[in-house]
DNA sequence: CGGTGCATTGATCAGAATCAATGATCGTGG
DNA sequence: CCACGATCATTGATTCTGATCAATGCACCG
């Protein structure tokens, strides 16, 4: 997750970005934007940029700063620019799951009715574009393509939501570890390969939030899997990873024993 | 689900539905569509609907009939006209959940990269209307607003697996059932109204297989609810549902106790 | 009428949750 | 800079829910 170290680095400014910006300052502000290649601005080109930097208004968060809550007024759509969110849902008695982690382009927001039907929080630093509904509705007016990218965005959301839910009917918590473990490799790694040095800003209690597993049960399973050689803190940082053998972790990813 | 008992009804003529149909006809086979107020077609007018018959082809499937499958080549949209089917993924082993069940109006086949994400089978006997991707891509351009009710399905179907996700996540097997029954209900009722008296053409293996259980434990919880007097089997009909209390379903949804 | 396949019920097992205790880490303030 | 407390991670012991295994019952169909 590259955009995950700059994100101190984006966007110094903060006093001057209140309702709207001069068209000219507000181009070049998109325009050097880490996330400018992904996500919804990736659907529009240079020329169109100045007319989302003109309703996107940029904000940064704290780790576990909240960002959005769930039943809310969905007043705004959100992309992120750097760092790294947890998207969640809660249950009244306070049980939670988390349904997907968001990076660099990823939207947020994007919400049905007119309320958020999930909560989002920061993970690491994280910073934000963004847009309100009004201003949103008449760029997408005005750049029809912006509604296929949100389309493709969210056709990708349900997708990876399904292989959650696929996660966890049907995967034990070996299975769902290292499922986890892969798709965080494969994000990071090159062209779908899986990169075998793992940077893991995550938590292991959101981990286990995630996967459906109590924090002590996947301590265990990090351990047996530890002790079977196939994956290895490394040394110096607790949030880096090794993994030994991406192939040992496939078979486990996908295959009681 | 009133679209089910329309099933064998609807567009009894099947050999002229080749290539492309004469305007004037096909107009007149999507307005009295059961499925025209829903889904896609909601998105046209009256006046728009015949450049939609003229791409989409009818199809209708027996109980059990697979639709579409997983990782093939994605060529068409399916919306389904009239009838029950199920969305659901599978492991190399042959585990399986069902991540949804589509009626009348939804669509299927929204895939985001070139390939199915998820394989379909038909639950009850099965209309679907098929659009195979470029002439769907021309009419998305004529007709631009077809993309926000793309948009605003996915949105919503995303919104489901999250509901899925946080059932799978956190809940027990007596709660996923009350949540299933309750969902079903709603679906039948009023303006978000559940309905004491359901229809559920849904056989137990794919409850059991959607809520993430084995048979035998959703049927030790069927009969738990029937002990507690809180559903009755309607007598005559295995496929018929009483609810005694929907307060009580509620309550049991919700919380572990 | 018998057979096949699914649903139910019972008995047992196992994986993960829970409860509990200890140990590590981090931030704070003395 | 170190000591302390708080918080979180780890490990162990035990429990419990739901899975698995097995037997029986029932319905549908040839």
């Amino acid at each position: 997750m590259p955009a995950v170290a700059t994100a101190t680095a984006a966007l110094a400014s903060n006093a001057a970005l209140a309702a709207s910006c001069a068209a000219g300052r507000a181009k070049s502000r998109c325009m050097s934007c880490s996330a400018r290649s992904k996500g919804l601005c990736s659907a529009l080109k240079d020329e169109e940029l100045p007319r989302l930097s003109a309703i996107s208004h940029h904000k940064d968060y704290a780790p576990e700063e909240p960002v959005i809550r769930e039943a809310d007024e969905a007043e705004a759509l959100f992309t992120i620019t750097s760092g790294m969110a947890k998207v969640y849902k809660t249950l009244p008695d306070g049980r939670r799951v988390i349904t997907g982690f968001a990076t660099a382009g990823d939207a947020l927001g994007l919400a049905a009715g007119g309320r958020y039907a999930y909560s989002v929080d920061a993970v690491t630093p994280l910073s934000v574009c963004r847009a309100f509904r009004p201003q949103m509705e008449t760029l997408v007016r005005e750049n029809p393509q912006v509604q296929g990218r949100l389309l493709s965005m969210a056709s990708l959301e349900l997708t990876a939501a399904q292989d959650q839910i696929l996660l966890l009917g049907c995967k034990n918590a070996t299975e769902r570890l290292c499922s986890f473990l892969l798709s965080m490799a494969r994000r990071q790694g090159k062209d779908g390969d899986a990169s075998p040095t793992l940077y893991l800003p995550i938590s292991k209690q959101d981990i286990s939030a995630y996967l459906g597993l109590r924090p002590e049960t996947l301590s265990r399973v990090l351990r047996k899997l530890q002790d079977n050689g196939v994956i290895a803190w490394k040394p110096g940082s607790r949030v880096h990873l090794k993994v030994s053998s991406i192939e040992r972790l496939e078979e486990l990813a996908n295959a009681a024993e």
